[in-house]
RNA sequence: GGUGGGGUUCCCGAGUGGCCAAAGGGAUCAGACUGUAAAUCUGACGCGCAAGCUUCGGUGGUUCGAAUCCACCUCCCACCA
């Protein structure tokens, strides 16, 4: 791909929120390969979908023949970006931070390319901030900046206008650490060029200020658009939280389940932002939907593209095993060795307690981690939405678990598939 | 340090002695309708199958009875110094 035409496309994907003058950065693009960098912080174990567009957008430079830099906030991270936050946030113990930013190393190594001469780079910026002493920070790197304008930013802005919340000293210099980032990166790397999300903007341009006053170099800047949701809720939750990039933490079917059940109104973005299908497919797939009476084909598309990007092609097939499994409405087709392999695909799985005598239905599906309270699986038994192996449950039933969970009940003298709702399964089986 | 305002269930936000497990909205969950979509309608929404149990920043107190009154403590905010 082009240099403009990289740009141009990351436009037609509506992945551009804001840009440092265009025109210069288009022809410094056109003049070879650019270094660029994005910084994640590690404020958990695992990255999330949030980190995901930035994360893919090195990728997109990278295969249009530029040098990603990704930076670990292994300071910054233990710092607190302050950026549109409405409150102070919690230090986290630097064991922690530590441990956190080996997480993200090697998450992020499974989507861009470090190998080789040109290869990406990896980089902490713990290695350049960790041994800077107090008096060289504040005369070497604090005195370029005025608090006048740190104090103008859009990012800060409320938070120390508005009542009820404060800034600390400590978060407000986090602006600073970042724009070292960059200055730093530009000496040691030939950096040239920062991405992140929109509300990074700020401590971006800080950080080309930066670099111009003390490297007397040039630098651009480009911020990707936060992805919202049509109905106005935050994208990238479930009911059980953020949609973490760890198989451990979100398993490859909830994954997939998570982006096949994309609303209407959003699929078409989304396909833009997160996959590499050519913004021509998507507008023909677009258009085909529209053709085409009932359910659309782009929920699929995106659930397909997403997880095998992520997960690798053996876990979308699981993926799309279970779901095969779960929703074709029969289960009566399943093997022994299907149900077996169910749990071997990341179905939720539970042994069935061996004394379940006393044991309400309620209690059983809470501790199995189906529903968060009681009065949740209640609700479903009332409704009798409680289906165990294709037999509704009502309410008169929640104490008749031994004879539900019975071998003689059990599918292939084992299996229990429990439904609760229409798309949330869970697996028991007898030991 | 002084003065004033405030801390209510996941969030916002009512409630100023019994009718309060606590209005209303949001989020969330389930049902109907659909396409595992949206919109709409219905129900649930502190915990518990239930009897019942535990909440309104904390600790004591007044009272037959407190989220509501009193004392002290604590945290936040505004203004003043």
């Amino acid at each position: 791909m082009s240099v403009n035409s990289l740009i141009d496309d990351l436009k037609a994907r509506g992945l551009v929120a804001q840009m440092t003058n265009e025109e210069e950065l288009v022809e410094h693009m056109a003049q070879g390969p650019v270094t660029l960098y994005c910084g994640f912080d590690p404020t958990a174990d695992s990255l999330h979908l949030g980190h995901l567009v930035p994360l893919l957008m090195l990728k997109r430079f990278q295969d249009a023949g530029h040098r990603p830099i990704a930076l670990v906030g292994g300071a910054t991270g233990l710092i607190g970006d302050p950026s549109f936050k409405d409150q102070e946030r919690q230090l986290n113990s630097a064991g922690v931070v530590q441990q956190w930013s080996e997480c993200l190393k090697s998450q992020i190594s499974r989507f861009i390319d470090f190998s080789g001469e040109d290869g990406a780079i990896l980089a902490n910026n713990y290695d350049w901030t960790a041994s800077v002493d107090v008096l060289s920070f504040l005369r070497d790197i604090g005195k370029h900046f005025t608090v006048n304008k740190m104090i103008a930013k859009e990012s800060v802005k409320q938070r120390i206008e508005r009542e009820g919340s404060g800034l600390s000293f400590t978060e407000f210099t986090y602006q600073i650490l970042q724009s070292y980032d960059f200055q730093q990166l530009n000496s040691q790397y030939g950096c040239t060029m920062q991405i992140g999300g929109s509300d990074q903007w700020g401590n971006i341009t800080g950080g080309i200020d930066l670099t111009r006053r003390v490297n007397g170099a040039s630098t651009h800047g480009l911020t990707l658009p936060l992805i919202t949701k049509s109905d106005g809720t935050k994208f990238g939750k479930t009911e059980g939280g953020a949609v973490w990039l760890d198989a451990a933490k979100t398993s490859p079917y909830a994954f997939y389940q998570f982006w096949l059940q994309t609303p209407d109104a959003d699929v078409y973005r989304f396909l833009k932002f997160f996959t590499f299908l050519p913004v021509t497919d998507i507008e023909a797939l677009e258009e085909a939907d529209r053709q085409r009476e009932g359910r659309p084909q782009a929920q699929q598309v995106l659930a397909e593209e997403m997880t095998a990007l992520v997960h690798g092609v053996e876990a979308l097939e699981a993926a799309r095993r279970i779901t095969e499994a779960l929703f074709s409405g029969d289960l009566s087709m399943l093997s022994a060795d299907d149900y077996a392999q169910l749990q071997q695909d990341g179905l939720p799985a539970t042994a069935v307690p061996t004394e379940l005598a006393d044991l309400p239905l309620t209690t059983l599906l809470v501790d199995a981690g189906m529903a968060s309270s009681g009065k949740q699986v209640k609700d479903a038994l009332q409704r009798n939405a409680v289906i165990i192996n294709d037999t509704a449950c009502g309410m008169e039933q929640n104490m008749a678990a031994a004879e539900l969970f019975s071998a003689e009940a059990a599918r292939f003298g084992s299996y229990f598939l429990v439904k609760l709702g229409k798309k949330k399964h869970h697996l028991f089986y007898l030991v």
